[in-house]
Order: C-alpha cells, then sequence, then structure tokens
DNA sequence: TAAAAAAAATGATATAGATCATCTGTTTTT
DNA sequence: AAAAACAGATGATCTATATCATTTTTTTTA
C-alpha cells in the first residue's frame, strides 16, 4: 500500500452546479427567491469562521479558498472553482456557526441562499438530500487525501502535487497562468514561502517545470506525478 | 483567533445510535431484516480501504481506529466508540468502495447494513437523510479539527489533546486504563513512540498526569487543556 | 517616472522531532 | 520454565524544514 491513492488533493473533484436540477420548479423558484448574488474582489472575504451562518453560498464565478483560522498560520482545506457549494457544514444542526473562513483568490460571484430554505428542501426532497450528501463525502474524500498529503509527504511531494492539482482540476491545462503567490502556495502546502521558492527552483533546474513570473508550465507530469506519489 | 476553537480532535462528538428511530416501523423492519451482527476480536480489520463497499457499520460494542493506510506510516482519522455509525462516506455514488480502513483496539460487535438498503432509506425518508447529513458534518467538523491538531500543534499539544479527548469523549473520567499501547498513541498523535515516551515522562514529571502501566491519571485537567490549545 | 512597497530569491543558521542503538522489564509462545 | 517476542524507556545522532537576514526583482502608488 503505497500512497498512490491520494493525489490532486487540493480540490473538489466534479461540480455541485447541477444538484438544483433535482429540485421541482415550485422549489426551485423557492431557493430563486431566497437568494442574492454577491460579488467579491480579490482577496475579500466571503464567510468568517465561527460567525453566525445563515447563509449557503453557491459559487458562481471565481476561485476561493476554504480555511481554518490559527496564529500564526491558517490551514487551507481546500480552493475550490466555481460551480460549487460551499459552507455546507454549517447545515449541521448543532452548529450553525462557520467551520471554516472563504476567501477569493480572484475576482468572484456568489449566489448565497438561505440556509432555512435549504435546511427545508432536504428535508422534504430526498433525492435532493441524497445529492448533497454525494457532495457532502466527496469533500470528505477530498479533505482526506489533503490530510494525508500534509502529514505525511514531504516538501517535493506536497508541491508536485499541488502544482499538478492545479493543472488537472482548475486550469485544464499544464500550462497556466497562476493567481497565487508563493506565500499563497506556502499556505496551501503548509511550508514556508521560501520552501515553496526553492523547490519550485529545484523542478526548474531538473526541467521539470518552467517558470516565468505568475506562468507555470509543467514540461514533465509524469515526473511531476510520480514525484506527488511518492511524497 | 488561536486554536482553543479545535479541541478534543481524536472522536467524534456525539452518538449516531438514535438516528434508526427516524425510521418507520416497516423501515426499521427492513433494516433488521437486511443486517447481520458480527464480532470482531481486537486488532481485526473491519473494513479494509479500497476494498468494494457492500456494507454500513454500526458499532454497537467496541472502540475502533478509523486510519489511511500509508506506508511507512497510516494516518489514523479518528477513533471511535460505540453506537457510530462507520464507513458512511462510502455511500457516495462515484465510489463504492471504502474510503478507509477501520481496525478494533478492543473486542468489539458491529452490525453490517446493506449499503443499497440504506440509500434507499435515504432516497425515501427525507428526515432520515437530514439526520445522516447531520452525522456526516459532525465528521467532518471532528475530520477538520483534527486536521489542525496534527498540522499545526507541535508535540506536547497534540499529546495533551489525545490525553483529554479519551478523557473527555471516551472514558468520561480523569482516570482511565488505556487499551492503547505508547506505539497506538505515536499513530494516534502522529508522532514517533518514543516522543511520546518522551513527552509522557515531561508531563509525569511536571505531575501533570499519573501513569502506571496502561493506567492514566490526569491530576492537572486545565494545565493539560491549556498545554493542548496552545500547540 | 521616481519612490515605495511587495514579492521573489538566496545563503546562513537554528531546531523540533525522527531515527538508531541499546537496555530493561513484561507478556506470549513453546 | 525457558525462550522468544514485545512494550517501555533512554541517550546519541541526524535531518528536514523553519526562521532569519539580506539582496534583487517586480508591481503599485504617488
Amino acid at each position: 500500500m503505497n500512497t498512490h491513492l491520494y493525489p490532486n488533493s487540493c480540490v473538489v473533484p466534479t461540480s455541485a452546479g447541477n444538484c438544483f436540477d433535482l429540485l421541482t420548479e415550485d422549489e426551485r423558484k423557492i431557493v430563486e427567491d431566497n437568494m442574492v448574488e454577491v460579488f467579491y474582489k480579490k482577496g475579500e472575504i466571503i464567510c468568517k469562521q465561527g460567525s453566525f451562518a445563515s447563509k449557503i453560498i453557491f459559487l458562481s464565478e471565481g476561485l476561493v479558498k476554504v480555511y481554518l483560522e490559527g496564529s500564526p498560520k491558517n490551514l487551507v482545506l481546500a480552493i475550490t472553482p466555481a460551480n460549487n457549494l460551499v459552507g455546507l457544514p454549517s447545515i449541521y444542526e448543532g452548529n450553525n456557526t462557520f467551520l471554516y473562513s472563504v476567501s477569493s483568490y480572484i475576482d468572484s460571484w456568489a449566489k448565497l441562499i438561505d440556509i432555512n430554505v435549504f435546511k427545508q428542501l432536504l428535508r422534504q426532497n430526498a433525492s435532493f438530500a441524497s445529492k448533497i450528501i454525494d457532495i457532502l463525502n466527496e469533500n470528505t474524500a477530498q479533505a482526506y487525501a489533503r490530510f494525508f498529503c500534509l502529514t505525511r509527504k514531504q516538501l517535493h511531494g506536497r508541491l508536485a502535487d499541488i502544482l499538478m492539482c492545479l493543472s488537472d482540476r482548475i486550469f485544464k491545462s499544464l500550462e497556466y497562468d497562476l493567481p497565487l503567490s508563493r506565500s499563497d502556495l506556502g499556505d496551501l502546502t503548509g511550508m514556508s514561502t521560501e520552501s515553496v521558492i526553492r523547490i519550485m527552483k529545484e523542478f526548474k533546474d531538473d526541467r521539470l517545470i518552467e517558470v516565468s513570473g505568475k506562468n507555470i508550465n509543467i514540461l514533465e507530469p509524469e515526473r511531476v506525478r510520480k514525484i506527488s506519489e511518492l511524497g
């Protein structure tokens, strides 16, 4: 048994975009009527850990990070691209506060849905509830993979994991313009900014990737993947 | 913001024991008819990560660990006492294998419920589904707390966290006979056996705890809690 | 377009915690 | 009851990675 069962841990695999298709016409109308769409500038906080959770967040455009607050360093649980739900764990009856904070990496749009309306839909529409359970389980699987990545892999593996994850799941291309700083990457991989820079340079010197400024080009995806798997 | 929002991360707070109360008489009958009760000796594997998940596990008696397999070291996600459901994430439609392995710390009894029957109940009984969502969210909150503990706290904090967690949530007493070896504790806290022993000795020398063999007595719970909070 | 601020880069140093080696008790197994 | 295996304990050493200090480059602001 090795670690190759936990690749691409930074982000949830599929989108929750179509979960509302399972609602009836009437139910969709209720959602529409109890929803506002809000714009967030790059870097803004969308929800704050510990605050009262009155909304479920559907990210319609953008890219956000989901993180636990901690001093001196936060812990990034996931990065979430467009068409995903955020804040689902706060529908748990015993806890009506946000488990985590969410902030935007880039300009983003979110639809905020009233949490009581959402809960009511869960109670009355079992196939919708079933779909939400699927999404929660996907999130759990991702969190476990990430948990494994950050606690069992070392720096090279963690950075390789993130680079491939961004390529596979966010940008869907081997070349991409990273909207994150090296310090953001450090946050994401649980390592210091300096270590990110050093290991990026190693990867560059080994001709695994090409880096110029914000542009990343993965030259040897299979070798990078190997590094991510071996930790 | 500090870490005191994530205490007691080793184990899920409440029990799932009563979730079946939300079923109708007929539904409960269906569960009974599609369930077997199995005994597991101490140390036996109850389910194996990656294997086909055909059952949901309800632990009726005992104490188990839920872990991800990894070489050279596994990652313990949670320890779960009696009256809890295990294996819920495998009800996710896209993935019918166990996300994790489960093995018993002590002799245990489990009721194995057919997964398709379970899924059918979710689809037809929305308040049952809603309760299962609550349980999943509780598990998620616990996993995040543990994630934080293992990635942000250092050894003293992690060991203090486990000792208090066992006291608060499993044994419900400041004094308890630990059914785990020092090496199990290392697994649980993500540290080496030697470090567990060394830090236990420090706690003992500081008169925070009393240790004789398997017996642990927490003399200064508030100070131990403080150490767990400060990392 | 100059000045200021932020991000990236790099070398030197420090350290938490693992690993290794060894020893002593304590259970299992034969 | 002897042998073997295991759990606990302790000191010495090693290493991955953080932290600190400084410099260079890029971006933002005035």
